[in-house]
DNA sequence: CTTTATTGGTTTTAATAAATTACCATGATA
DNA sequence: TATCATGGTAATTTATTAAAACCAATAAAG
């Protein structure tokens, strides 16, 4: 009967700061250009000592997503800061990846993050999406692409799933994630008509998940991303990303 | 912008053993009188220390839900062993409790647990709820309360709900629900009637989560646990229980 | 009855993780 | 220029856990 018992998987305290502070920038709740606390303020309000907090921040630091300045502070890193960074570069091209490619995925992964997030969004997850919409707007409308806004709108729902499993997962693209919208949205947002559909989309998939229905959210989220892939089928190749001959149509399932 | 950030709540490797093998006897996965795993094995298998699961064990031992035997090995102990253990005794007689106030409280909280598990069960936790149906009708069919059953199915309805705070909370007043349910069950078993009817309610309550019926799983578990409030309601009081005047009818509301 | 095996019980030592403390370096501000 | 705020580095202490060795009680085998 020792099959009863698992592993114990216990976690580092440097480890559980990594998390915390990577899930706040992976939903945009601390942004590019914000300044974290510093040092010695976090410790002291994460209960944990300074090393550790440096140990965490080194971390995400190596990742690229924190940039500590000597006198002045530690900044989450715009992305557009490094043209060049590209994370995922190495891992893409060695599977010879594309868009489309990550865009599939991404129906299936998202399609299911729709459901689950109709079902067990927090008013707080809602509330987060909300605000995700009207910066999206209000930034589309200054003439900007907004991608990073819309990468957060798509991490808030994957994390209303409460899916361990779906966060991780997303999580671990979250580059791929951003440079894939990046790209969709520079060239869908060459068309001012776009902008319109997409945000009409956006708000689907928002009040879908607001009202409860998993299904009018499986849909919303499955032609919204249809409707992308179908947009930059022939579009131009995404920057980093080996360009290879690309697979047939979607296989949307319900749930 | 610092609230943003919570302490790190680093959990100790014996607390999360102490923890795994808590829950594994709350729902009757090793039950009272089974042998757990020598504390080697245990440590392979969980990947800590021999002192780390000795530190663990020690505490369920304190608490009086293991039984260590020196040459023979550690066992999950029965409750009847020590027919004065009331490890809560204290606490409810400062509080003044009654029989009725704890189904007052159960009301509240596995009408709510039920409402969630239907939602959120498994395949897992339904096929445990069904084998503790099982056992039940075995057991009293021998003419037995199996009361400790009972407490399991209860508690898997908790679990099953995935809600963290359910869960903490059942798991915090395991010795009182296992003491009332023990002297509701001795009470209402005297009539032979009742056993069809509890019977009958326990099925209504899996048949809904399983068909995931949040509405009817509601309705089940309060017309269970109002049909034994009135039925106890005169009963003789509570072993160990001081006895107070009651108050007034359920106040059940809706999810 | 003796020996062996299995299990819990105790102690010591070593390794690792984390906290604490102190100080240095850089940049901004008064 | 001095002071303040912040990141950066290092040493020491404390806590946690692992590893190892051995003891004690009980049961099983010969």
């Amino acid at each position: 009967m020792v099959h009863l018992y698992r592993s114990v998987n216990q976690k580092k305290a440097a480890d559980l700061v990594f998390e915390q502070i990577r899930d706040l920038i992976y939903v945009g709740q601390v942004k590019p250009g914000d300044q974290l606390p510093p040092e010695r303020e976090l410790a002291e309000t994460m209960g944990v000592s300074r090393p550790t907090i440096r140990e965490a921040v080194g971390k995400l630091v190596n990742l690229g997503l924190l940039e500590p300045h000597q006198g002045q502070g530690t900044f989450v890193r715009s992305f557009s800061k490094d043209q060049n960074f590209n994370p995922l570069k190495a891992l893409v091209q060695d599977e010879e990846g594309s868009a489309q490619h990550l865009l599939e995925v991404r129906l299936g992964l998202e399609c299911n993050a729709a459901v689950l997030a109709a079902r067990r969004a927090t008013e707080e997850d809602i509330a987060l999406l909300e605000e995700s919409l009207a910066s999206i707007r209000k930034l589309t409308d200054a003439g900007q692409t907004a991608y990073q806004e819309d990468v957060y709108f798509h991490m808030r729902i994957a994390y209303a799933s409460k899916n361990p499993v779906q966060i991780n997962l997303m999580k671990h693209f979250y580059d791929l994630l951003l440079l894939g919208i990046r790209d969709n949205l520079v060239h869908l947002y060459r068309d001012p008509g776009n902008k319109h559909l997409i945000r009409s989309q956006h708000e689907s998939i928002f009040y879908a998940i607001k009202s409860r229905d998993t299904q009018a959210a499986f849909d919303a989220m499955r032609q919204h991303i249809v409707f992308v892939m179908e947009s930059v089928k022939d579009g131009p190749p995404s920057a980093g990303i080996a360009r290879k001959p690309n697979v047939a149509g979607p296989s949307g399932q319900n749930p």
